[in-house]
DNA sequence: GTCTATAAACAGATAGAC
DNA sequence: GTCTATCTGTTTATAGAC
């Protein structure tokens, strides 16, 4: 004898269904190439529900980015916290190889990824209202900080132009085995980056950001 | 009394126009974003120019493919060439240095890459007809003949999994410069990407280079 | 809130004039 | 070869029933 099933259950259901299936989308076919109504199909609602809950199509590809950029702050948050507030060169070090490798494990293999990934990579590409919420809310603040952690492990001076760059080049290495991923498969000869071969890959960035903590702290 | 104006020329010029457009367009909207009229309109010819020339819009992307695959492969041939047929360790190593150069320079500041950079990395991380014209013409014989410098340089065993991922993490290093380009810009303070910001990024990847390979050759 | 039905604009492809 | 005009299907957004 309950007056109404969810009251605002099933909405909130509805929204969350809709996000989903549009990052799957999004991410597979890009924003351009995917329409209102399969998004709605894939959540089982219909086309008319997303002007209702998030204003049109550009809304829900804000809310997508909101949602990713709570989830990513989630998966980075607690290996940067891991080093303390004031780590020694070592420990910076360490953490460096750890974010890395928590990076490329979740971006290569967590099936959550599998559609945010190419997602976020086409949103940072172009300058857009999703790329600043990912600004404000993710990149920047990661970014910050990675630099901090890598100006001890290197003994640098924080926040000088050339830990930002160097930061950005531990990055790229990661990001590269998902944008090419097809291209690393093929030329591997990998049927799919598994876990296994994720494992590998992770080694091998490791090995490069210990070579280049090593350079620079012999330089100083 | 010409018969005819450009009995043939016309019909080429047309053609490479449309080319020219659509890569412009598909590289800064994305080829789902892009309406094959407004490529004849900047084109300066009409919309069913393009299934004439080319069969239909998919007909353009892969003509835009075949063009950029002729282009990327003139401008990296020349210094992998320079490295001659059998290079010991030490102008191996230059070579990759000059090689990664000759990428980010071309990437970050040639204008005729403005374009089709972000063309080349929307289509090479679908897997597409595209993709396979660009890993037969272009991305595997380079990454072959880089891989093969590699070992020289390092001392590594030549085709080691090793050295083709390492290779991989080398050209991340580059593209991620060009994809995050926004982010690089507002987390540098910079107003643009320019001749000095990019060597600045050129320096810096320089340097991780030889800090890998030192580091490669010292395991040995 | 959720849905159906529809409006108004736009897509790519093509027929036929010149 | 180049163009205009049009066909057919699809897009997003929205009005209105329930």
């Amino acid at each position: 004898m309950t007056v109404r099933e969810q009251p605002e259950g099933r909405q909130q259901a509805t929204r969350d269904a809709l996000i989903a299936a549009a990052m799957r989308l999004f991410g597979g076919q890009g924003f351009n190439g995917t329409s209102i109504r399969q998004i709605a199909g894939e959540a089982g609602t219909n086309s008319a529900s997303i002007a209702y809950h998030f204003g049109g199509k550009d809304g829900l590809r804000v809310a997508c980015a909101q949602t990713i950029a709570t989830r990513m702050s989630a998966v980075l948050e607690p290996v940067l916290t891991n080093a303390g507030p004031d780590p020694d060169p070592q420990t910076a070090a360490r953490t460096l190889e750890q974010l890395a490798a928590t990076m490329a494990q979740f971006i290569l293999v967590r099936p959550e990824a599998e559609n945010i990934a190419p997602f976020m990579l086409r949103e940072v590409a172009e300058a857009g209202a999703v790329l600043e919420i990912m600004l404000e809310k993710v990149i920047g603040p990661m970014h910050g900080r990675v630099c901090q952690l890598w100006a001890v492990a290197t003994g640098q001076p924080a926040e000088s132009d050339e830990s930002r760059l160097t930061v950005f080049t531990m990055i790229g290495q990661i990001l590269y085995f998902r944008i090419g991923r097809e291209v690393v498969k093929c030329r591997m000869g990998w049927e799919r980056i598994g876990s296994a071969e994720a494992d590998t890959i992770t080694a091998t960035i490791a090995r490069n950001v210990r070579a280049i903590i090593a350079a620079e702290r012999s330089a100083q």
